[in-house]
DNA sequence: TATAGTGTGTATAAAGATATATACACTAAG
DNA sequence: CTTAGTGTATATATCTTTATACACACTATA
């Protein structure tokens, strides 16, 4: 099984990081059916071009979080994702990104007003413009 | 002078380099004048809620570029920025951005024809469509 | 059954990067 | 000189990453 990780040598983010987000994202989205054994620490570590110790870690990590199974001589499988688990995962994800989107428009000193409408404005155009305008009292 | 950083708690880029890489953008685009007298880093690091000896690594990192003046006793001053440092600021940030967009571009396995069709577009898009297509005469 | 071989994960030690607290040194002003 | 403001140096803790050696599990084969 390959596993399409993309790390990016000139990041902050650390190494360990990286994999682990990804690969995270990959197991809980199903893009990696649960039962999947994956590459051992050594082969990916090699394809990663990174430590067998970096590696160990972000399986290690994933396994505290539930989502990994590992057996010592055998190798580490993908665990089952719950449907919790996966919503879970979502509005996190989603949550962090607005997070994120919202300090940078705070840093550049963008209004609220500014911000909320063209944050609909994105919303109309990428969902095409006809449900959820709960509320609609921004016709602007 | 107040400095407008934006940290994010949660992002996994060391403390330092979001300081450093904001307020190095903030010098290098003029938003901070040359000569401006920088807060201490007692009065930085209480605002940034961080130590004193992050702020100091930040000042004296931008210090070793050129881009700060600092001297003991007295505070730390925002350097003059050359026109050659800023076209330098400028050629770094494009390239990273493209680097990524163009890392992205693989961790999905677009094609490179996809690739180059796809970026035509959005510059004919961005830039109007009529101007410097292929000219030659571009700084570097 | 026994055992050697090759594959797996695991433990230990060490180096470098990041962040902090605390004490020290310099400068300007009273 | 004293004082209150600057930046600076030292020691320390934690995080990130690595190299190396060790322990466990399957399998071929005698």
């Amino acid at each position: 099984m390959r596993i399409p990780i993309q790390i990016n040598e000139n990041s902050a983010e650390p190494l360990y990081h990286q994999i682990e987000t990804q690969l995270r994202s990959l197991i809980i989205s199903g893009q990696i059916e649960e039962g999947t054994l994956l590459p051992s620490i050594r082969e990916f570590a090699g394809g990663l071009n990174c430590s067998v110790i970096t590696v160990r870690r972000v399986y290690q990590d994933l396994e505290n979080e539930g989502l990994l199974r590992t057996r010592q001589g055998t190798g580490t499988f993908v665990a089952g994702v719950g449907e919790q688990a996966r919503a879970q995962f979502k509005h996190d994800a989603v949550f962090k990104a607005l997070e994120a989107a919202v300090d940078t428009a705070q840093s550049v000193h963008c209004s609220e007003e500014e911000l909320r409408s063209m944050f609909f404005k994105i919303v109309e155009k990428k969902y095409g413009g006809k449900g959820g305008e709960i509320g609609g009292e921004s016709s602007d």
